[in-house]
RNA sequence: GUGGCCGUAGCUCAGCCUGGUAGAGCGCCUGGUUGUGGUCCAGGAGGUCGCGGGUUCGAACCCCGUCGGCCACCCCA
């Protein structure tokens, strides 16, 4: 073994590359169907965009990015996450007039040791609803990370849900908090210990500390009347759109951006640490972190590896509608026209290409998944093909003609 | 960054404890079927046992080192 991928990332192949290619047709077809259009941002930009947008002081920017220098002296970073280059493009193009729904798809890179359900590069799937304050933006974009994950048939999903608040809010919040846990300090453990004054509330996200933790006070306890009336008003349009939902009062988001509502989506059979196959929030404070006008917005991210390794294995269809076979070599011509004018006609056809014995062709049928064989010999002279159902073995002649709705029959 | 487990045929793994000629299942190739796959039967190919060093008459097996993989902590999608 010479080269093998980079550590943390992987190949997809044929045939397990089929879910791939679902995955991302069901989830451009439903953000077609919700009014998401598709944005398309570099997979890197400048470091400063990440370490100003997620947070100086969050676990991604601290010790998971990729970061290099260009020949230009420039530094640049592999996007860890989608937000804050979304917002970046928009604030370029001018900011938000009204309101703004994008949805984006493609790979991300954070620098961590791998595990199941975690890689340096993994493939996430983004919408945002941009320009809305309303708690009905909440609902929909919550219900449409529902409904994916419900169309891939991801099985037995829990929504987890909070809210903590606004930054006003957390700032008195977090001096209770700290509070509590000085009072408990000796029973925290040592990265506890080191992140209660720059970053307590991700003291509630630990296991270590899950005894303390149960008795800390909450975020949910301390919101403005008005996040706790958003937060109500979230609640409400889950139980109208009918999206079963938990509130899990110490979740909390590694991502300094986000504010009021946070969920996660966890498959309960999905046996994993990393049982979290989504997640999202609102970030009305990120505009404005990024030099744009106030603009408030949720949005969430679909974890496409962790997705794909939760759900129900799927029988595989056949993926070739007919397998073109050549057993007199003299009509090579007439078999490959055949196979080019079944193509343009919009089915799934293929063939071997060099010289191949009629049994050897078949065998290649039946590895490449083909429904039905077509055999070109001597009975094309009086106009037909043979023409086999693999699956039944039932065979028959039919006329050139009748091909194309043979196939569809 | 820390810890645990694991590297043997294309794949999944047994053999290692107690050192003595390299194994199984699946896959692959050929034939049974001179124009028929998938099933069945018969035969066959394929491995410097991750890499380097040490102990030994002899190492897949024991010892040291190194690289890689998986899982967990942490963090998150």
């Amino acid at each position: 073994m010479t080269y093998r991928a980079p550590k943390g990332t992987y190949d997809v192949l044929p045939p397990e590359s089929a879910t791939w290619v679902e995955a991302e047709r069901v989830f451009l077809d439903l953000a077609e169907r919700y009014g998401y259009g598709l944005v398309l941002t570099p997979v890197f930009e400048a470091t400063e965009l990440f370490s100003r947008g997620v947070g100086e002081d969050t676990e991604v920017v601290e010790k998971q990015m990729y970061t290099f220098t260009d020949k230009g002296g420039r530094s640049l970073t592999l996007r860890p996450e989608a937000t804050a280059s979304i917002v970046r493009s928009l604030i370029q193009a001018g900011g938000v007039v009204g309101t703004f729904k994008g949805c984006s798809w493609g790979p991300m890179f954070r620098y961590e040791r791998p595990q199941k359900g975690r890689n340096r590069q993994f493939l996430q799937a983004d919408i945002e609803y941009i320009g809305e304050a309303a708690p009905g933006a909440d609902v929909e974009v919550i219900e449409f990370g529902y409904r994916y994950l419900q169309e891939l048939r991801v099985p037995n999903v829990e929504v987890r849900l909070n809210s903590i608040g606004d930054a006003g809010d957390r700032s008195a919040y977090r001096t209770e908090l700290i509070a509590y846990l000085e009072s408990r300090r000796d029973e925290l453990s040592d990265d506890a210990l080191r992140r209660m004054y720059d970053n307590p509330l991700r003291v509630l996200d630990s296991k270590a500390d899950s005894a303390v933790v149960a008795d800390a006070p909450t975020p949910t306890e301390h919101l403005s009347d008005e996040a706790a009336e958003h937060f109500a008003a979230v609640r409400n349009g889950l139980e109208e759109a009918d999206i079963p939902y938990r509130i899990a009062p110490t979740l909390v988001r590694g991502l300094d951006y986000y504010n009021r509502t946070v969920w996660e989506y966890v498959p309960l059979d999905f046996d994993a640490a990393q049982s979290s196959v989504g997640g999202g929030g609102r970030y009305d404070p990120l505009f404005e972190r990024l030099g744009g006008k106030p603009t408030p917005a949720v949005g969430l991210a679909m974890g496409l590896d962790r997705i794909l390794l939760a759900r129900k294995q799927s029988e595989s269809l056949p993926s070739l509608d007919a397998f073109v076979i050549l057993a007199a070599p003299e009509r090579r011509a007439d078999a490959t026209g055949l196979v080019r004018r079944l193509r343009g006609a919009g089915l799934r056809i293929d063939a071997v290409t060099g010289d191949r014995s009629v049994k050897a062709q078949f065998k290649a049928a039946d590895r490449a998944g083909a429904a039905n064989a077509l055999v070109v010999g001597e009975e094309w002279d009086e106009g037909g093909v043979t023409a086999r159902d693999l699956a039944t073995g039932e065979q028959r002649t039919v006329a050139l003609e009748e091909i194309e709705t043979w196939l569809r029959r």
